[in-house]
DNA sequence: GATGAATGAGCGTTCATTCAT
DNA sequence: CATGAATGAACGCTCATTCAT
């Protein structure tokens, strides 16, 4: 029962934090304290305050991956696959409001760019589901041709904003709202052409 | 020719530290040596830190309105104008990285949260431009009955991720692919149903 | 009256503090506290704590050096300018403690090593009116025919063993004590082959 | 086999770390890592850090007295005594720099004076030989009248300086130099009345 | 008004020491 | 005996802010 070990505790109350203060509105004594550990036990799991803050960044890339993946299929088509990513990613940062207020804290900082976040959603694994969904999309005719960072930009620029104001409480997403504004993303990227014919 | 006066040093010096080296990048006494005056000056214009940094997002959005509002013709079509509006403020992020990337930090910390900022784009008098321009297309039926927050979303989140990633350097905007961008983002709001009725 | 600048007063807290209680005995904040002024004034003064104990040591070395060149008269004989030589820097280090503790602190520490202390005494200018000296000594066949580091090593090590055991009390010099020693340490150096004539 | 028994690890690794990065530059918890041991394991064996360092002082005499005690023979005369004993401790220093540094941090550092080091050389045992040696010479009138504390001075004060010297790189001691520097520590103490007569 | 020397609370980090295992 | 994770007091240093000039 005493197991919850303190690594676990470390990241969680520098999270909590982190998300609410801002960097350097979270010291690290505050964070020790908060975790019931004492100051030097941080330097135990972490070198320093910038390891931290970078680890506590991939530790949510970590928690974020199974999520949109789970339920994914692959042979779907690319619209129904495209509703599925962007979707599970809302749901996701609406429901770990922790999680996607320190992920926009990162981005917007000197860490952040230490990263060389090629994408706005995630980085390594996560970007290249993403990616990967585009290109098809793209090759298929399904997606406008235009560079893959645009049509990131169009297809997950405006989640992250939306999560954004629902979890500043500035409006409240249901289920009907997210789907609608998953497929008002889907009809940024769509190709035309065909559409009427 | 001895009139650049003091206040406008200061907010030009705080504005470039700022921009680049982050709030805490960014010491009082450096943008006092940067901006050519004595520490003590700066409290002679603004309050404290807390104050100048609010004053300068303040002054960016004074610069902004008038360059989107430049050729703004009201008497055009919802979409002309929403062209418009979203070429004019891609094109001023891209032309004034500082100003963007103050936009962004301001955005993503506490500072801005005490803001309110109902939009992302701007607060009051921008904003309202925007904001009526999206209700107008709503009441025409031109556009999607959507939560004006989740519009704007649509409609702006993907500029600024865009800018974002040009002033990066992961991409090269130039006319061409920023009047694609902006159709596109036309494409996520706009209304289907009549299309090709 | 109130001019006893604030420089002089840290340098004057330092001295005392790290010549009793060593390096590391002597926080910043102590300095300062012992000072008078607030633990940040140093940093005004002086770039860090390390600075700080280097510019101690070139002080010391600037206050010896006047006070060993009183009454130096370089047309003397090589024997009576070294005895001159030697009293002095030895009445100096007696009346002085504080800057002796200091200067052999420094020696055996790290600091010493970054300022390749050619030899124990001094740096520069000390220095090198003894070895001028020694030189000339060498020359004239007055002083064994050894290299310098050896005939300063035989002609001032003693000078500074002596003087760690009157400040530690364990010795009690006076006048005639001093010019003892002194000759004493000439005759190490000294030449004898022609001495009974 | 398994016999390098762990307080002799920890001393071999406490001089080791000790004597090239100083006091404060070897951390107990490197100590420990660097003999193989826990870090609590050293405080099986020493109390605290303080007397982990004064032991490791006294481990240093306790192998420099055979040293210097080597072929040293009593019924000599007094100047053959002082040239063993001088040439023996000289060239265990260079022969041991890593007991040198030691030796000369510990002298000067808070930890030496608590020894009441009677003499620069050494404690108990070790500075009865010189003691000894000095006291005869002076009763026998071989050797100048003056206090112990002196002659002890002028006798090892520049053996100290010497080897550091060496073991800087600032000059390279041989045989000869060995030697010859030894001799000259005799000019410095014996006795001239009678020389020519 | 304008200055910048002075301040000291507060930060990130280290490390001697303890103690449950 | 031996361990090394845990601790927290203490350190060097920064910087927003003040105030005598």
């Amino acid at each position: 029962m005493e197991k919850p070990d303190k690594r676990e505790e470390i990241v969680r109350a520098a999270l909590a934090l982190i998300a609410v203060h801002g960097f350097h509105g979270a010291p690290m004594a505050m964070i020790a304290n908060r975790a019931g550990v004492g100051t030097g036990t941080i330097y135990l799991y972490f070198e320093n305050k910038d390891v931290l803050i970078a680890e506590l960044y991939k530790d949510i890339e970590d928690r974020i991956y199974p999520h949109i993946m789970e339920g994914y299929m692959p042979e779907k088509p690319v619209r129904e696959r495209f509703i599925h990513l962007g979707t599970a990613s809302l749901r996701y940062f609406i429901e770990n409001p922790l999680d996607f207020s320190y992920l926009e804290q990162f981005h917007n900082s000197p860490y952040g760019v230490a990263f060389r976040r090629d994408s706005v959603l995630g980085q390594k694994r996560n970007c290249n589901v993403y990616r990967e969904l585009l290109e098809v999309g793209v090759d298929g005719l399904t997606i406008k041709n235009l560079p893959f960072v645009i049509l990131f930009a169009l297809a997950f620029g405006p989640l992250l904003t939306v999560a954004r104001e629902h979890i500043l409480g500035f409006i409240s997403l249901d289920d009907s709202l997210i789907a609608r504004t998953v497929e008002a993303c889907w009809d940024g990227i769509r190709r035309y052409g065909a559409v009427c014919g």
